[in-house]
DNA sequence: TCACATATTGAATACGCATGCAAAGGTGTG
DNA sequence: CACACCTTTGCATGCGTATTCAATATGTGA
């Protein structure tokens, strides 16, 4: 609706002083082709091969000629054209990066970081937002159309035949946050398990007594972890019971499960969330809609340490899961699995740790 | 190099129980190249040309061999290399995206959309984050190299240097929620004039006496026109003056601009922001360091309509630019320059409205 | 049945770059 | 001075697909 309301009222804007007709028109400036190796070389008098190697870093040029093609292409305005390079070399420069929950700052977090590592290195970032629900986005198959150098997931899992394909092309897969059973797809994530222990002991500190849990996907192999660490520390500490829903990694779902956590019959003055991001939902809900005091009422732990767990609004206590580091991880892993192509899985967990703020209440002593 | 390394020094995982030798030692499963049209067109018993022609919609192929062809593909698990493609078309079917703040959900949002919708036509996205600081972006100039078929820049503005290249080029450029004095830059965005005075009609109306504003940057056209239309409409109404300072888009450079309004001798009762995200960093601001009541003591509006201006932590009232339909108009723009590439520049206002929350006063009766 | 328009097909080539190979030039050693 | 050796260069070819052109097959009407 809010597109063809946008589309059917568009105005366009006209410059005001109309009388005065464009200079340009009528000009036409066709559109010209961009200068290539060959029109380089003749400039420079030299052949397609020379300028090719005085643009690829360790081959053999006079160091003379070389400044000569430089100098010709800087002229020309010449740039190489990566699509014909990726044809030749079957390298492309390109990583694909498929991502399913954008709006949650984390992974906004996250593709901000790989963009600018992977710059670092002259590659770059081939986007797929695909939607949560579905698990095998069409589009994704086509990746391997690309050439793309690897693949890296955030908040979503190769299918099947994907993670096959890419494995017989020796397509690097990596998933970050996002366990994996499928052999050959490498994963980065935070220690899921140790962080439900230990916020877990957390809250045993600050002497909650009813606990409950909301994670993501019932599926959700990473935040079963998570679950399992804070449920079992739990249970070795004599609390028999958690009260446990899950929110589906978005804003509306964890509201959801939050209602009906804290609207049951014993309703829980501790909960952990799988997601910073849910945490905000559950905060919401327990202050607007249940009029609660957080944390004297109840007290709300996060997962992720967003930059907006932070902000007062919602002042979060959460466990930290750092961004970049991860990012740096599943670059080094893709390193190593485009070098050694045959090579195993590579299984990453990156340290985290509390991060205390006001929305949890505190240990005494 | 890769290669001999990993034979020499290559360690194999063993099996605590080493009695039992891996299995996988030695099959090493190379990696495999994936099919070409000629190993297609060899299986299908065909030329190249055919299965070319059977995968290019409208090409001359009887129906049968078409078929048979496609078959003989699905066998092969063939799927065209687009790089080649690229190269003989002279179109990548790759438009790049460069955005600056995808910190700021409302660019996460337009992000995820311009996925979705190019993909809708098998387009996808070259990401590239740039930096805000950095106006122009050296990974940008490299977009040349991939024959993109267009540039969508948000948040940020194409340098001169790249402008001028991407004209030449025939590559269209489209700006959403930036302007532009370039020729030959399309623009799309919300309506910020407008925006502006009617902001500051509600606002008037809530019986406010003194106002601030809170831009981006100082020299933002976009923010320009905004804090225009409000001053101007204030001082039609007799309002002579306006406290301004700008946040530089980002959270922390919202706060300090908050601070400097709200600690000033007399300090606004009502402060438009420039966008949502700043607006959130103004709301923390007022009600934890300065212990105000929003709106009791100060209003606050942002601009956007973010989906977290909807959540209870802020309850923002805010004027709306719909992602969707700016994304709608953007790619309706690049399809048109990408018809007609020597076409003029073209600029669309994407209508939006203030929507009443908690953060501001409201208009008696 | 024949001339002719149409539909299909394959051979050949182009797209822009990388690279193996051999030729040419230069250096140093015996 | 002859030789081996290294550096630098150009030629030729390949990467996988699209497309032009000519050739063939098919069908139409008279």
């Amino acid at each position: 609706m809010a597109g063809a309301q946008g589309s059917a009222s568009a105005k366009v804007c006209r410059d005001p002083f109309s009388s005065v007709p464009p200079v340009r028109v009528g000009m036409k400036q066709s559109v010209v082709r961009p200068p290539t190796e060959t029109d380089v070389a003749r400039l420079a008098g030299v052949s397609q091969s020379a300028v090719s190697r005085a643009f690829t870093p360790g081959a053999s040029v006079a160091e003379q000629t070389r400044t000569k093609i430089l100098e010709a292409a800087q002229e020309l305005g010449y740039q190489p054209n990566l699509m014909a390079r990726s044809l030749a070399t079957r390298r492309s420069n390109i990583v694909a990066l498929a991502i399913s929950s954008l709006e949650n700052p984390f992974y906004a977090q996250v593709v901000k970081e790989l963009s600018h590592r992977l710059a670092e290195t002259n590659r770059h970032i081939l986007l797929f937002a695909t939607s949560p629900e579905v698990e095998a986005d069409p589009a994704l198959e086509r990746v391997l159309s690309y050439q793309v150098d690897a693949l890296i997931l955030t908040a979503t899992t190769a299918p099947f035949e994907l993670a096959l394909h890419c494995q017989k092309a020796g397509i690097p897969i990596v998933q970050i946050n996002r366990a994996s059973k499928l052999p050959g797809i490498s994963t980065v994530s935070g220690e899921n398990r140790r962080a439900g222990e230990r916020v877990a002991a957390f809250l045993l500190a600050g002497g909650h007594k009813r606990f409950g849990y909301i994670g993501g996907g019932v599926a959700s192999s990473i935040g079963k972890e998570r679950q399992d660490g804070f449920t079992e520390h739990l249970r070795i500490k004599g609390v028999r019971t958690v009260q446990v829903a899950f929110g589906e990694y978005t804003f509306e779902g964890a509201a959801a499960a939050a209602r009906e956590l804290l609207g049951s019959a014993a309703p829980p003055d501790a909960i952990f969330c799988a997601s910073d991001y849910m945490a905000f939902a559950v905060l919401d809900v327990a202050r607007r809609e249940f009029g609660l005091n957080v944390p004297g009422d109840v007290s709300v732990i996060g997962f992720d340490d967003v930059p907006e767990a932070g902000h007062s609004a919602y002042d979060l206590t959460t466990y930290s899961q750092p961004a970049a580091a991860l990012v740096a991880e599943a670059i080094k892993i893709i390193d190593i699995r485009i070098a050694r192509p045959q090579g195993r899985a590579i299984r990453r967990e990156v340290r985290g740790e509390i991060v205390v703020r006001g929305s949890a209440r505190v240990p005494i002593g």
